[in-house]
DNA sequence: CGCTATTAGTTACAATTGCAACTATCATAC
DNA sequence: GTATGATAGTTGCAATTGTAACTAATAGCG
């Protein structure tokens, strides 16, 4: 009756960690050369591009960030002159985010530069692994949700 | 000529990051909860469980870690004496790490709940996208590393 | 040998991050 | 209306983490 053995560089949590760190620092590095900016930083500005006029917490739940993460963010990108605020006429608690004119155009050298980065990445995969690698880490998602709050509870 | 578009969530590195971010806060709580345990020093005493008798740079090596990070939970590990230290006879700056006889014991506690966690996240995979996963991952690690690099330079 | 360069590991400090408490606003129920 | 509870967002503090400097020991080379 064979012992369980856990061999760390099996195991998919941590391989998937130390992937995810890679990744994550390359491009936090090359942002932070590039654009001055941070990864949550970044995430706010990619999701303000394609969905103009969110509020903080609309951007917190979309990039899966904490709304503290977003609410810091938000700060500095404002005093960077990269986002505009306004005051939500219906409900004077929210804001509404929106790039500012001078940064929608760079977003459109930022953007090129993170697909590029990607593809760079999957190149060696042919198209069916892509997208074996794409469902897979989307039922990994909705499971790891699932079972999950084992943390929390 | 269709102008690139960045869709955050289909975004690869941003879908591991939000998934890696989601097992890890799920292993962390349940190994803090259950055996007092943070997530380096469970990777320490991990690959030590396996591999014996390493030195703390053999252990970031294997692990990924940072040398730093090695010696912190070494030494919270030294504390709760769930690890042994000596020093090598050949290299006396170097030391020689392993679980103690007690240790030894309680990590046939831990690994069995880690793999069954992992069971369950991969239970809705058939065999074949298992290993297809397996492949994409290790392939996107490859590639990682190749063009990595451009963080540092 | 004795000098310099490397390596193992630790410590100190700064930056990030997460959590909890707080303010301001709104919604609901009397 | 006013009280109660919920929500948006911010701030303060503590814990984690990374970077860089440091100590101790070894290795290589004259």
């Amino acid at each position: 009756m064979p012992k369980p053995v856990l061999l760390l560089e099996d195991f998919l949590p941590y391989r998937l960690s130390v992937l995810t760190n890679l990744l994550s620092s390359a491009i936090a590095g090359a942002y932070r050369e590039r654009f001055g900016l941070s990864i949550p930083e970044w995430r706010v500005l990619a999701v303000l591009a394609s969905s103009p006029y969110l509020s903080a917490a609309e951007v917190a739940q979309r990039t899966a960030m904490d709304k503290v993460a977003v609410s810091r963010a938000v700060r500095s990108l404002l005093k960077t002159a990269r986002l505009e605020r306004r005051v939500a006429r219906t409900d004077r608690r929210r804001s509404v985010l929106r790039l500012t004119a001078a940064r929608r155009q760079v977003h459109a050298g930022v953007a090129p530069f993170a697909l590029a980065y990607e593809r760079a990445l999957l190149r060696p995969l042919a198209r069916a692994e892509r997208l074996a690698l794409d469902r897979a880490l989307d039922i990994l998602m909705g499971r790891a949700l699932q079972i999950g709050p084992l943390t929390k509870c």
